[in-house]
DNA sequence: AGCTATTTATAATA
DNA sequence: TTATTATAAATAGCT
C-alpha cells in the first residue's frame, strides 16, 4: 500500500529500513489498538527493533497479558497438578467473570445498547422495566425537591415570625418615643410643622406593619405546610 | 477501509463483532509479521478474544519476546511458585469482584433501586440515560415489528398475485367451456330452461371476478410497499 | 466464506 | 523527522 508494491523481505538500505520500521510499527500498535477497542479483545504488542529499543502496546497492561498468557498456556499442557486452593480461586475467578459478562450484557441492553439479539417480547419486558425506573428516579427526585421546599419553608417561617417579633419590638419603641416626644416639646407644635425626623420615621414604619401582620394571621400556613407535606412554594404566600 | 467509514468503538452487535474480529486479529498477525521481516525486528502479538480464547504470533518464540521484555523491564522474571500462584487469582478473584460490585450498584440504580444516595443531578442525569435507553428500545422494536409488516405485504402481494392468475386461468376455462356447450347442445336450448348446472358454475365464478382485478389495478401498491417501505398494512387493502 | 466499494496504510519522494 | 501523494492493502457491509 504505497506508490509502488513490495515483496515481503528484510529491506536492505538501513535507513529505509528505520523509516518504514517507524511507520508500520505505528500502523500495528494503532491496529491492535483498534481491535481491543472494536472487538472487546484483550491484546498485547511487544516490538524490538533491530537496535533493540522496546516499543509495546497493551488496552490492559502487559504484565497482565503476559500473565493471562503463561496461564492459558498452563492449562492447555496441565504441567502442574494445582493445588486445591488455587483451583477453589481459579474457580471463583471464573464463577465472577461469569457473573460480570452476564450483568455487562444486562446492563448494555439496559443502556439501550445490543438490542439485536431481542425478541419483540423481550423488548416489550425491558421497556417495561426501563419506565418503572424512570417512574422510581423522578419519584425520588421530587422526594428530594418537595423535601427541600419544605426546608425552605420552614426556615422562612422561622425567619417570617422572627419579622413579627421584630416589628412588634419596633413598634412598641416608637409608641415610647411618642409618648417621650409628648412630654418633650409638650403641645407647643402640636400642628406638626417642626415635627422631629425621627418620630415621622418611627410612624411610617408603624403604619406598614398591619399588612403582613394580618396575612400572617389570616392563613394557617404554620400547619399546612409543617404536617401535611404540601409540594406549594410557602414561602411566596410571606412575601406578599 | 472498508464499504463505509466506522468510528473505533465497541461493536454492538455480537456476530458482527466476531466477524470483525476474525478478520482484523489476521490483519494484526499479518502485519506483525511484515514488521518483523522488513526491519529485522522481534515481534510479539498475544490476543484474547471476549470469549477468552488465544491467538498469538511471535517471528521467534513468545517465551522469548516475554523474556526478553522481562530483561528490558528489568522486571524479576520469578518463577511461579504454587504460593504465588495462589495470589494471583486472589488478586484476579478481587478485582473481578470488585467489577461486579461496581456493575451491580450501577445496575440497581438504573432499575430505579437504592436511589437514596443520588444527588438531583445524579438523578437527573439517570433519568436522562433511562429516557435515552427507552428511545432506543422502543426504536428497535419498531423496527422489527415494521419488518414483518413489511415481510407479510410482500407475502400477501406474491399471493395476491397468484390469486389473479388463478382467476384469469379459471375465466379461460369457463370461456373454453361455454363455447363447448354452444357447440354441443348449438341453438336448441337458447332459453336456459334445461341449462347445464356446469355452465351455471362457470358463468357465476366469471361475474365475481371483476371486482378483485379492478382494485389491484386501481392502486399502484405494487410499487408502494416493495420500494418505498411503507408500514400500512397493505394486505388488508387486498381484503377487500 | 467470498465479493467490492471504500477507507486506510504506506512506499516513494521531497 | 515530517509532510505529501499515488497506490497498494485492508476491510465494512453484503450475500
Amino acid at each position: 500500500m504505497g506508490r509502488g508494491k513490495i515483496v515481503i523481505r528484510r529491506i536492505d538500505n538501513s535507513t529505509s529500513r528505520q523509516v518504514t520500521f517507524s511507520k508500520r510499527r505505528n500502523g500495528l500498535l494503532k491496529k491492535a489498538k483498534e481491535l481491543a477497542i472494536l472487538c472487546d479483545a484483550e491484546a498485547g504488542v511487544i516490538i524490538f527493533s533491530s537496535t533493540g529499543k522496546l516499543y509495546e502496546y497493551s488496552n490492559t497492561s502487559m504484565k497482565s497479558v503476559i500473565e493471562r498468557y503463561n496461564k492459558t498456556k498452563e492449562e492447555n499442557h496441565q504441567l502442574e497438578t494445582p493445588t486445591s486452593e488455587v483451583r477453589f480461586w481459579q474457580r471463583e475467578a471464573a464463577m465472577l467473570r461469569q457473573q460480570l459478562q452476564n450483568l455487562q450484557e444486562n446492563h448494555r441492553q439496559m443502556m439501550g445498547e445490543e438490542l439485536s439479539g431481542l425478541s419483540v417480547k423481550d423488548l416489550q419486558n425491558l421497556e417495561n422495566q426501563l419506565e418503572t425506573s424512570l417512574r422510581g428516579v423522578r419519584v425520588r427526585k421530587d422526594e428530594i425537591l418537595i423535601d427541600e421546599i419544605q426546608e425552605l419553608n420552614r426556615k422562612g417561617n422561622l425567619i417570617h415570625q422572627e419579622n413579627m417579633d421584630l416589628y412588634k419590638k419596633v413598634n412598641l419603641i416608637c409608641q415610647e418615643n411618642i409618648e417621650l416626644c409628648k412630654k418633650v416639646y409638650g403641645n407647643r407644635d402640636a400642628n406638626g410643622v417642626s415635627r422631629s425626623p425621627l418620630v415621622a420615621n418611627s410612624l411610617s414604619i408603624n403604619e406598614d406593619l398591619h399588612a403582613p401582620v394580618h396575612l400572617q394571621l389570616s392563613q394557617p400556613q404554620q400547619q399546612n405546610y409543617e404536617t401535611s407535606g404540601t409540594t406549594e412554594l410557602g414561602l411566596q404566600l410571606h412575601s406578599q
